[in-house]
DNA sequence: TAGATTGTTAATCGATTAACAATC
DNA sequence: TAGATTGTTAATCGATTAACAATC
């Protein structure tokens, strides 16, 4: 080995262009879904001052088994210390970078009913990584109030809305029956991600990542355990 | 073949004693998953009075492809017609049956802030599956509120609301700090079944099903794609 | 060094997809 | 019957798990 110190995969070495981002890795898609709970993880732990962890740990407080744990952060690479375990502050920064966490992300809420208005005021994220930009509405007597310190514009201001704060992500609280239109034009407007919680199964463009999130579908799902459960018993 | 028409698999026959339920067959996770899904495009389907339908468009309806319907819906027996297709109401019952929705289920909504509104106001499933059966919350000037026709109790009666109402389903909607709290009684006064909005990773029993939605969540894992893709423009 | 823990390998498991024989 | 569509089979693919060599 050079008495020069390898850089990290990944990490940039002396000689690295800086303004070239680290080369991204395809993450499978199953590993992308729990990033977030790790993530969520290890700053519980940072706020317990906790500076070192283990696989055994984390995997733990994430619920899941420490072979997946590892098998899933082996995906961004090498950031931990054989027989000494994961630096948590190194290992949260390289979890936001695979995500994809390092530049703001403003989002739209469009329907500010009580589940808009929950999402408007929803602090479970740092605040650093996503940003409510904009809030839209079809009633009237929504319209201009303000919201989480921000104003209601018209349904009509969509296309502007979205084009003004630069918003990259919509999320969909709207009545079902108007849940497509509003997703269409969101897209149309430029959003490439949208985040839907209502009950209908929504088209969009091959190229627009979209996530659906529907109480009653969870609750049938846990339908299905819970009869199973009652059956066992009979 | 014998003169007596065969019953369909999971079906009673002639001489079957009518107090058995149909034999449950174990269906897979990621099938179960999708269940609720062809059961809200059915939905539609009958709405707009169409009688029979097929794999390739309930498929479309549902965004997935003909194939892994057939496949799924082949987990809950043979409900088609070989070269003709589905019949939208029977094979909707049949996937109510298979989702264990043939009695109503009792749910108890814990945390009556916004979010907990719009969950109590929730019509997106029938009402003929689930009933919001009771509402929970710990502070004083929403307790004695009516929300969605129910009167909002008090956090210590949680217990008591739960053996009143034999609500199997608990749905968490406090902020994430008590979010374990509240599971951990909900879990002990009987509920089977939990499904937590809090964005903290709750602990469970083996024999109670956990599921979690959480806001920060899905925007990471739609920022992940989204910096793909400006990734491979720049 | 001795003990501990990672990252990877290989094996298992489950899910998806395509193709087609069965059959209405 | 002829045409159409199911339900199943077999092949592929991806995800999970366990075990261990590498190594701090």
């Amino acid at each position: 080995m050079s008495a020069v110190s390898t850089p990290r995969p990944g990490e940039a070495g002396p000689t690295a262009r800086p303004a070239r981002p680290a080369r991204a890795r395809e993450v499978p898609p199953a590993t992308v879904a729990r990033l977030p709970v790790y993530l969520r993880a290890l700053h519980v732990l940072a706020q317990q001052g906790v500076v070192l962890t283990s696989s055994r740990s984390l995997a733990v407080l994430a619920g899941v088994g420490p072979a997946q744990l590892r098998k899933d952060l082996s995906h961004l690479g090498s950031h931990g210390t054989n027989g000494v375990g994961y630096d948590v502050a190194h290992l949260s920064r390289q979890i936001a970078v695979a995500l994809g966490l390092t530049s703001q992300r403003r989002v739209v809420i469009i329907g500010i009913g009580h589940l808009g208005h929950a999402l408007a005021n929803y602090t479970g994220f740092s605040g650093r990584d996503f940003v409510v930009a904009g809030l839209v509405d079809a009633d009237p007597r929504v319209v201009g109030t303000t919201v989480a310190g921000l104003p209601v514009r018209p349904a009509q201001e969509l296309e502007a809305v979205v084009a003004e704060t630069g918003a990259t992500i919509a999320v969909i609280a709207t009545p079902a029956d108007v849940a497509q239109e509003v997703c269409d034009r969101a897209v149309a407007a430029g959003v490439t991600g949208v985040l839907c919680f209502a009950a209908r199964a929504l088209r969009v463009p091959a190229d627009v990542d979209l996530r659906t999130v529907d109480l009653g579908s969870e609750l049938q799902i846990l339908a299905y355990h819970d009869r199973r459960k009652s059956e066992r018993l009979g």
